[in-house]
DNA sequence: AAAACATACATTTTT
DNA sequence: TGTATGTTTT
């Protein structure tokens, strides 16, 4: 690429950003502002001042936006050959490489959410605790921001002072015990053993950060500690790190992001040049007013202009719906008048809080004949047949991996139960040796009888037949498997319910060819631990004529000219959990913020009056957010609600004044829940509400025009 | 050992 | 509401 190419093509700031060649340098830029743009070109013009392709790292946050710049780059007419990917692609990379200075094997198994329950139930069942009290889900979520601020057992133990704490050290401790005897690493380990690698080991450390000349950090604003110390300590031998992003567009603090790493950049980086890009090319000023109304409530945040540089457009529109399914319903009518006016369908989108509210939206749409996608986290490699599939494969790099072998023993039904699992499970036990290694020593276990011996000898014997096909190329072995296993055959003999299974296998091996043609080096391994970090949002195909559904998370770098944002309510949108926490309460602020300048030129947004909140049909509170945008949320007469008094809200007539006001911690009485505490007040003129935490031990936000709270004095 | 049934349980967002 | 696990039946 030639200077004055791009001299053209970029703006004042952006050419300043571009042309900053070393030395650390942060580009704050807010929404549409080019900040991609100026990644690409960057690193082209990096390669331009003669930097190797090899020595520049750049780190995005999914894999999509990597698999878009290394497109994006190479139309500049860059050479391939920089690295681009997720922290998380980088960190199995420098991990397989350094297995044996990171204390682990090559060959190690990636553990999802489901595989890590596994493991986390059997550590709390292992250490004899109820997990009544210690519920897996919160054990695992107390454990991963434990890795993500790279604290080990360890040290945990050593500061776990109170009962809490020490029980559930000696979760973690088994957790990772457990782990270890499989041979995996969880999605925090990925990023917990690289940092500590890069931290402790010098030699490591230098070899990469001298790999790695160039390190171009996008999304800094969610990172986390983990990420941030191995960014840190990648830079340390050549200060050359370049991070890009929003502290507005923050939404991922829940998986241990810190919004302080681009904060505190320039003390990091003493030396740092800033550089803001505010001039959105993206939005209408129509848009970006009101996206500024509503981020400008944010108290913990740097002020920051959006600047338009587009034509006045259309005022965003705010629609009330009788309940989801009208809301649904309302949305496909909009969209048949857009198509009408020829638009697009992958000019639309619709955005929500929760997967689950999709499912109103499919329903309508199919109703109304309309092509739509959804885009969710893990829906295909979540099926059964594909993870029953990928076991086979995984048993195969890792034999150690015993949820995977556990998986597949008896799928389909070859007659080894339950009993005859326990059986060599303790005789593995006893000796000190993993599943697999006591399944192919079966013959020792006096305790089996004649019939489950054979039939493990001939699993394993299945399994070993595999394995001396399992180098190179994987599809091969994928479809060998498929028939020999009897999966095939299991799925042909269940009829039509076995021919989704069947055809959607089939689609993973088209996959896993693809992936044989695309890589240099195919290996089982490298496919699974690539599989692993890999979602569905990555598949999301943009050329296709059909309208994106996804959650505002989703939305994160995607831009269209038609947004829809849907069931902007209290308790979806705040989201009832951020309820009780400012910061919580800002990130969803936040959240909004993002959906809000994804939008080009039209920009919708819906609420429901009822909705149904699992299996209940509820009244709800219009979003203090739409207060915030200034939108008037007063309903008409014939909107109010006359015969669904089901949850203890009704309407005074008799108040035309303002509802009573309240202070935190004021002690209210109500009608149906009784006595509670005002945990929170939102002053929002005849709109206000109040969030109740009541003695029953139910957190509710009430409207108070519509619900009676009775004040009670403290005695 | 598999299927049928019952009951508990959680229920935000994702690499 | 729907999933996921546990229990009973065949």
């Amino acid at each position: 690429m030639q200077s004055e190419q791009y001299d053209r093509q970029l703006t004042p700031s952006q050419k300043k950003a571009v042309s900053h060649i070393e030395g650390p340098l942060l580009v704050i830029a807010g929404p549409g502002s080019g900040k991609t743009r100026v990644i690409t070109y960057r690193i082209a013009a990096l390669i331009d001042s003669s930097v190797l392709p090899k020595n520049i790292c750049a780190i995005t946050f999914t894999n999509k936006a990597a698999e878009q710049m290394r497109q994006r780059t190479d139309a500049l007419g860059t050479p391939t050959g920089a690295h681009i990917s997720t922290f998380h692609s980088l960190c199995v990379r420098i991990l397989r490489q350094y297995a044996a200075q990171a204390n682990i094997k090559s060959n190690f198994s990636i553990y999802n959410d489901s595989d890590q329950t596994r493991c986390i139930k059997q550590a709390t069942k292992d250490c004899g605790i109820d997990k009544k009290n210690f519920p897996p889900s919160r054990c695992l979520n107390t454990i991963s921001s434990l890795k993500n601020s790279l604290i080990d057992t360890e040290p945990f133990e050593a500061q776990a002072d109170d009962f809490f704490s020490k029980t559930l050290s000696k979760i973690y401790n088994r957790y990772q015990q457990i782990l270890t005897e499989n041979n995996a690493l969880d999605f925090d380990d990925l990023l917990t053993k690289t940092a500590i690698l890069l931290h402790k080991n010098k030699t490591v450390c230098s070899q990469l950060s001298n790999r790695f000349k160039f390190l171009l950090i996008d999304e800094y604003q969610d990172t986390n500690h983990a990420q941030y110390t191995i960014a840190k300590e990648l830079a340390s031998a050549h200060n050359n790190i370049c991070a890009t992003g929003d502290p507005d567009q923050s939404i991922y603090r829940w998986r241990g992001a810190d919004i302080r790493n681009i904060l505190d950049f320039e003390n990091d980086w003493p030396d740092a040049v800033t550089i803001k890009l505010e001039e959105n090319f993206r939005s209408t000023p129509n848009i970006l007013e009101a996206a500024d109304k509503l981020i400008s409530k944010n108290k913990n945040r740097k002020q920051k202009v959006l600047i338009p540089t587009k034509p006045k457009g259309h005022d965003i529109s705010v629609t009330s719906f009788d309940d989801e399914h009208e809301e649904a319903l309302g949305i496909a009518d909009q969209i048949k008048k857009l198509i009408k006016q020829k638009t697009t369908l992958n000019d639309i989108a619709i955005f929500y809080r929760i997967n689950a509210q999709s499912r109103s939206l499919e329903e309508a749409f199919i109703k109304n004949k309309i092509p739509y996608q959804i885009i969710r986290g893990v829906e295909f490699y979540n099926r059964k047949e594909i993870r029953d599939m990928l076991a086979y494969l995984k048993v195969l790099a890792n034999p150690a991996d015993q949820i995977a072998l556990l998986r597949v023993i008896n799928t389909p039904a070859r007659g080894i139960g339950k009993t005859t699992i326990t059986k060599v499970l303790n005789f593995a036990a006893s000796h000190k040796i993993s599943l697999f290694d006591g399944l192919k020593k079966v013959e020792q276990i006096s305790s089996l009888s004649k019939a489950p011996k054979t039939k493990i000898a001939v699993f394993v014997n299945m399994l070993e037949q595999f394995k001396a096909d399992s180098s190179g190329k994987v599809g091969p072995l994928t479809e060998r498997i498929f028939i020999e296993s009897g999966l095939q055959n299991s799925f042909k003999a269940a009829g039509s319910e076995g021919s989704d299974a069947i055809e959607n296998v089939n689609e993973l091996i088209n996959a896993i060819h693809a992936y044989d043609q695309q890589t240099e080096e195919p290996s089982l391994v490298d496919y699974l631990q690539q599989i692993s970090l890999f979602s569905d949002t990555d598949t999301y195909d943009p050329s296709g004529q059909r309208i994106a559904l996804m959650t505002l998370h989703a939305a994160k770098g995607l831009e269209f000219e038609n947004v829809f944002i849907i069931g902007v309510e209290e308790g979806l949108l705040p989201h009832e959990r951020s309820a009780d926490d400012d910061d919580e309460l800002e990130e969803e602020r936040r959240l909004l913020f993002v959906g809000i300048t994804r939008a080009k030129a039209n920009l919708n947004i819906t609420y429901a009056r009822y909705r149904t909140i699992r299996g209940q049909f509820l009244r709800t509170i219009p979003s203090q957010f739409l207060f915030e945008l200034g939108i008037d949320i007063t309903p008409s007469d014939s909107e109010l609600p006359e015969d669904h008094h089901d949850d203890g809200y009704y309407y005074d007539e008799s108040t035309s004044q303002l509802p009573p006001q309240f202070k935190k911690n004021q002690l209210v009485r109500h009608e149906v829940f009784g006595l509670g505490r005002v945990q929170k007040y939102n002053d929002m003129g005849e709109n206000s509400t109040a969030t109740v935490k009541f003695n029953t031990g139910h957190i509710k936000t009430l409207m108070l025009k519509y619900t009676k709270l009775e004040k009670i004095k403290n005695l």
